[in-house]
DNA sequence: AATAATTTTTAGTCTTGTCTAAAAATATTA
DNA sequence: TAATATTTTTAGACAAGACTAAAAATTATT
């Protein structure tokens, strides 16, 4: 068994594992954290002991398949629970992200089968992104920043990079959901900024913005 | 805020308030909480010094009407959780209490006023113990335990003493359950078990079930 | 390659919540 | 009421998880 702590180490080494495929550094996984590199050091070293992942001296760490796997049914939960609360209990996308982070701990195997049942086996969680299944693995759609869209490229717009709830606030008013289609109309040299076409409405949008916007071209 | 801790031991003290009117002991603390006397004397100090109880060396303790108050919510979110477990998760009600006794410590007002809106507003929890309203009021029913009937009193069943998932189970079997009738047809003197009638069927009882099962008489 | 800058680790401290063992206070009993 | 038993508190220790400050290792720069 782990505790939130320990699980929380692991759902960051996890995500970071996704970007970079080299050893994540202790000092990234403070950043992720919060925390200092000294303490990183300390739970490294715990998790080491536990076999989770693969510590080496000023090397940087890896998860074990068994690390991958106990990250991947944290994140299933997390994910799991953002759907609940949006479908369920009329949260907000921007509102899921710090109780789920809660309630990513509670164990019960039961428990989670049955939101998922409850929920229909959902593939994506509110935000676009996908729902690791009960074996840790999820799938992976092609999908692309809206910034590297070419003019005239179109797609749809299935999630977000940054899920800060002022981003999706943001998306919110200007009414830009998952789902709906892209037009890329214009590019701007000058500050990367670019004028898109979506829901027959045109609309200029930041290098910022299309910098965490995701597009499924098609 | 409270930690996890604090909080089940305000629950904790509530619930032994309800038995005893007196300042109760570090003693009874200790024994319900499965933790040593001195644990106690330590974390009621840090209570006292919060204002949620009254503390005197050696007189034992009683909430403020805060205290109160915080423990009655934690109360309301743990009864609360096990309804939705078992309405709308297919929980048995000897599966609820761990996964509630977790559940009730998840900080977010949204979320436990929108479960109660979900399960429309539930007066009570699956074992028929009362659920506290949002200022921590718990409407108490009339309600004898079954071994305090009369041979020919009759009533119906709603609530358990003891919820011990054994004690639970046994009542799935014989097929005793929350709303039912039942009728006190025998009382035997020598071991204070009786004859029940309970869904045309008659019953025999020990003493010491009929010592854990509620009875509203009519 | 030597020095400087950065990253990582170590050593020691702190807080929370727990424990054991002993001391102090209260309660019980002869 | 004096002796005994029980309860409660204190004192000191420990584990988890975090921190600061300093040392060690690695990486970057001249």
């Amino acid at each position: 068994m782990f505790t939130s702590s320990e699980e929380n180490y692991l759902k960051a080494i996890f995500h970071l594992s996704t970007v970079s495929v080299k050893g994540i550094s202790t000092n990234a996984i403070a950043k992720k954290l919060n925390t200092k590199a000294s303490s990183v050091t300390d739970m490294i070293k715990k998790l080491a002991e536990k076999e989770v992942l693969v510590y080496k001296k000023y090397q940087g760490v890896s998860l074990t398949s068994e690390g991958r796997k106990i990250a991947a049914n944290i994140i299933r939960k997390h994910r799991l629970w953002e759907v609940f609360l949006v479908e369920k209990l009329n949260f907000n996308w921007d509102e899921v992200h710090d109780v789920a982070e809660q309630l990513e701990h509670i164990k019960s195997a039961k428990l989670i089968d049955e939101i998922d049942a409850l929920l229909g086996f959902p593939k994506y969680d509110p935000h676009g992104d996908p729902i690791p299944d009960k074996d840790g693995n999820l799938d992976q759609i092609e999908k692309s920043l809206l910034s590297t869209l070419l003019v005239n490229e179109s797609g749809i717009c299935v999630g977000v990079n940054d899920s800060s709830s002022s981003f999706l606030q943001f998306l919110d008013k200007q009414k830009i959901a998952l789902g709906q289609e892209i037009t890329v109309l214009e590019k701007e040299d000058f500050d990367d900024s670019m004028i898109i076409e979506i829901n027959e409405r045109q609309l200029s949008v930041s290098n910022k913005i299309a910098n965490n916007l995701y597009i499924q071209k098609k």
